[in-house]
DNA sequence: CTTCGGATTGGCT
DNA sequence: GCCAATCCGAAGA
């Protein structure tokens, strides 16, 4: 991997769409993806400094960070940089096209459009969790989409108006957008 | 198809 | 203590 998944996540998110992405022994195109700028984009897990969790953020651009969500869930981004900002790219859905057989002992029950198709189950399908924060990514580049989608990034409370969420126009593999949750209020 | 609520744990204030 | 870059199953249209 080189120049062309480095840099501004903004510019680099859309460009992702349609490479390939391997990991444990089964690859997905990717279909979907969301940008996270670095501690000046509130939506970032960067936006309040460095912290145990976020470094990985913080270093190398090609390198996978890993974290776990809702107590149970892992959600994997590409480190874009550029060099020295927080920048990332969280790689959301995508359509398994290698390892198909492994994907499915991962996710039984599942249909094969739905086996990544939603950040967790992405990593579920690839074998993704916090063992793997911090290695190199295996990503190499594909055609340009026909078409592509932009909107806002899903589930989060900050910086909800932002468009940079990015995905293949049309693609069945996109996950279906859902605001996030209102958090229910206290005492009741 | 849609909406709704529960699960379950670590990170941060 | 509060909350999260989510998913799943149940129930209704």
């Amino acid at each position: 991997m080189a120049d062309w998944a480095e840099g501004d996540p903004l510019e680099v998110a859309p460009r992702l769409l349609n490479a390939v992405f391997t990991h444990g022994g089964v690859s997905v195109r990717l279909t979907e993806v969301e940008a996270y700028a670095g501690p000046e984009d509130p939506g970032s897990h960067a936006h309040r400094g460095r912290t145990e969790r976020n470094t990985v953020m913080f270093g190398a651009p090609g390198h996978l960070y890993v974290y776990f969500v809702y107590g149970m869930h892992h959600c994997a981004n590409l480190v874009t940089g550029p060099a020295g900002d927080p920048g990332a790219v969280l790689l959301r859905a995508g359509e398994v096209v290698d390892g198909i057989e492994l994907a499915r002992r991962r996710r039984p029950g599942s249909s094969d459009r739905d086996l990544a198709r939603g950040p967790a189950r992405l990593c579920r399908a690839l074998g993704i969790d916090l063992a793997d924060n911090g290695v190199r990514a295996e990503v190499v580049p594909g055609e340009a989409p026909l078409r592509t989608s932009s909107g806002p990034r899903v589930g989060l409370r900050q910086a909800a108006e932002r468009p940079w969420r990015f995905w293949v126009s049309g693609d069945p593999t996109v996950s279906t957008y859902r605001p996030a949750a209102p958090r229910r209020s206290a005492g009741r």
